[in-house]
DNA sequence: CGGTATCCTGAAAGATACTG
DNA sequence: CAGTATCTTTCAGGATACCG
């Protein structure tokens, strides 16, 4: 029973989720692509991993629809493959911002954050919080109940609080 | 060059969060914590995991504050050790809830989402969004920039979008 | 430049057996 | 019930070498 396959197995999106992202070069390979970084050498560089090994991961996230490959050819050279995130591979985004939130908070030492997420236009920094579909933000002492969704099997279902 | 190794030493959230998540246990363990499930045993059952992992990975995070060790006396039992979330593992809440809105949307089933999280009182559904510091909710068009922050390093920043 | 093929090695998963 | 000790075996990381 690898983590892997259990995860990908139970009705639950958090470990559905957690089976793609499974490994950490995963998350930064999004990250990177995510940052603008889109020829396989140059990821290879910037993250310090085995080509094979990257190689490996690029099929993956190619195979699981959240990067596509393409060929670009700009004037006057040959074509080359470059990795661009997918619609899907985006919506990840959410995840790598909350992520950013939490080092943010606990993982940053005294001078702060490496980065910053701001606002363009308006140049705030930005965080996530969690709103409910009548619009109310939430805070810190809003309990969030979760409740069996129509998708919910026998298995899963969990009557217990949650901080956003 | 291992992931973990290289993630944790970087000028980046993502890294050094990723790097304490690394394993898909990790979270699903954080996961069912926060869910009410405190003791050894049930959390073994729960996630299908063999003894000795679960017994390493949670020794990791208590060592990593994520988790918290306590002894429990039920009346009229003896006592039991418990593990339950400290405010750190709380905090990772949102990289839970960020997996779950991108699990719902993208690797659910056409039942719709195994679980739903609702406001506590008004009952409506949750999801996460991006929100700037001026108060401006972020929707899908709204542009994020990516700077250096007080913490960064010659190594690591990136101008280049994301979405939140 | 952008990979794939191979091989070697170390780490870690998990089965089993034991302890308080 | 809540672990730890030990052992075996698998498997993935990465070095090297090679191709279009």
């Amino acid at each position: 029973m690898d983590a892997q396959r259990v995860a990908a197995g139970q009705a639950c999106s958090v470990a559905r989720t957690v089976a793609l992202l499974s490994d950490p070069w995963m998350v930064l390979v999004v990250r990177d692509v995510g940052r603008g970084i889109h020829r396989f050498d140059d990821l290879a560089r910037s993250l310090g991993v085995a080509r094979t090994v990257l190689s490996r991961r690029l099929s993956t996230l190619v195979g699981s629809g959240i990067l596509e490959r393409s060929d670009y050819r700009e004037p006057g050279s040959r074509t080359r493959p470059e990795y661009h995130l997918t619609r899907r591979g985006r919506d990840l985004g959410v995840v790598l911002a909350a992520m950013m939130d939490f080092g943010d908070r606990h993982l940053a030492g005294p001078e702060g954050p490496p980065v910053v997420r701001t606002h363009a236009g308006c140049g705030a920094a930005v965080r996530l919080v969690g709103v409910c579909a009548d619009g109310h933000r939430l805070g810190a002492d809003d309990r969030v109940l979760l409740e069996p969704g129509p998708g919910a099997t026998p298995g899963s279902p969990a009557p217990d609080p949650e901080e956003p």
